[in-house]
DNA sequence: GATATAAAATACCATATGGTATAAAAATGA
DNA sequence: TCATTTTTATACCATATGGTATTTTATATC
């Protein structure tokens, strides 16, 4: 069983249920293999749950990213971003990123600093994209960039997390069009 | 020992850290109390939650609720919410139902079941506070009272939960405004 | 004061967790 | 083919959990 084969099974249980709820015996028994192999390979739990983390980031998150980078204007890609958390299939069960971050104090050192890394990261992203395609008649006075970048991605982490709990979709575009309406209103 | 003051050190341990971080054991520990005297008592770990969190909705709940009522028209309520979440030091530590609320697959069938109570409950607050002083003027065409009860809400928890985790007060405040002012601008 | 009764504390049980030592098996070398 | 080394799997350990049976202590009654 490869290293890999391992990782996506564990990406997955971590990300369809909760990382606090799945075990490393669970893990083992779902991907076949016995516990000194994943230890072995990863060290600890906490290694495992850093390798999925990162397996995880650069192929889910990476798209939100993108969306921000593709730059359409302002309007245009807050519509997307909404479209993304309401009704992209990755983000059915949720945001394993999210997940984490939710539950941050139960995470193991390693982990639980690759998502500090990662929160810093996109708030990188979202100051970068808002300063890029701002519009200044638009933009709400004396918000600044940096808070206008956590209110967006606190609205896309709320979206996407009430996405995980079964919320209707068209509830949660609802409430995050009109929170993200408070960035595009004179 | 008396009931009512194990009561009240379950609340503040549950509180002030999360109910899935705090132990039966710990509780009996802190409260010097023997887990048969707390089994006597409440049944159940299930039980025990179910009293706190009853005892911590007319304590901590009902504070809310009269904000809702005192009735001071939308904007003024609303600011006084807003200081409520982001200020009141009653909430430094987060809320607890939010908290159980958050981890809601973890809980017993009982609270469970009073999670789902007070939800249900405050939704109909919220709703019952908007229709009796919402402005037709500022309010946003198209948006159903339900919803915006539910915006409401999901902006309170928020806030409060991000006040657990650290997150500064002004910030909160800042968020909160701004994500409040989608229901009272034109 | 002796005895019956209610309360509380200790000790315990079954289970699950993360993590590892040891025994079995497989692959590799000669 | 036999010996050596490396990988795999079983069995195990220490700890913590929710929950109880049993023993000890205190209280009340006679």
């Amino acid at each position: 069983m490869k290293a890999d084969a391992v990782l996506d099974v564990a990406m997955t249980a971590y990300w369809n249920s909760d990382p606090a709820d799945v075990s490393v015996n669970a893990i083992c028994q779902m991907a076949g293999i016995s516990k000194p192999s994943l230890y072995r390979e990863f060290g600890s739990e906490d290694g495992l749950m850093r390798a999925v983390l990162d397996s995880y980031a650069e192929r889910v998150l990476s798209a939100i990213f993108l969306i921000l980078q593709s730059g359409e204007g302002l309007q245009d890609t807050l519509d997307a971003l909404i479209d993304f958390a309401a009704a992209d299939p990755r983000m059915e069960t949720g945001c394993l990123f999210y997940k984490m971050r939710a539950g941050k104090h139960r995470l193991g050192p390693q982990t639980r600093a690759r998502v500090e890394e990662i929160d810093a990261a996109a708030q990188a992203v979202y100051v970068a994209f808002l300063s890029s395609c701002r519009d200044a008649d638009t933009w709400p006075e004396r918000l600044s960039i940096e808070a206008g970048a956590r209110y967006l991605g606190e609205h896309l982490a709320l979206a996407i997390t009430q996405r995980a709990s079964g919320e209707d979709p068209a509830r949660i575009r609802e409430m995050m069009s009109l929170a993200l309406s408070a960035l595009t209103r004179p």
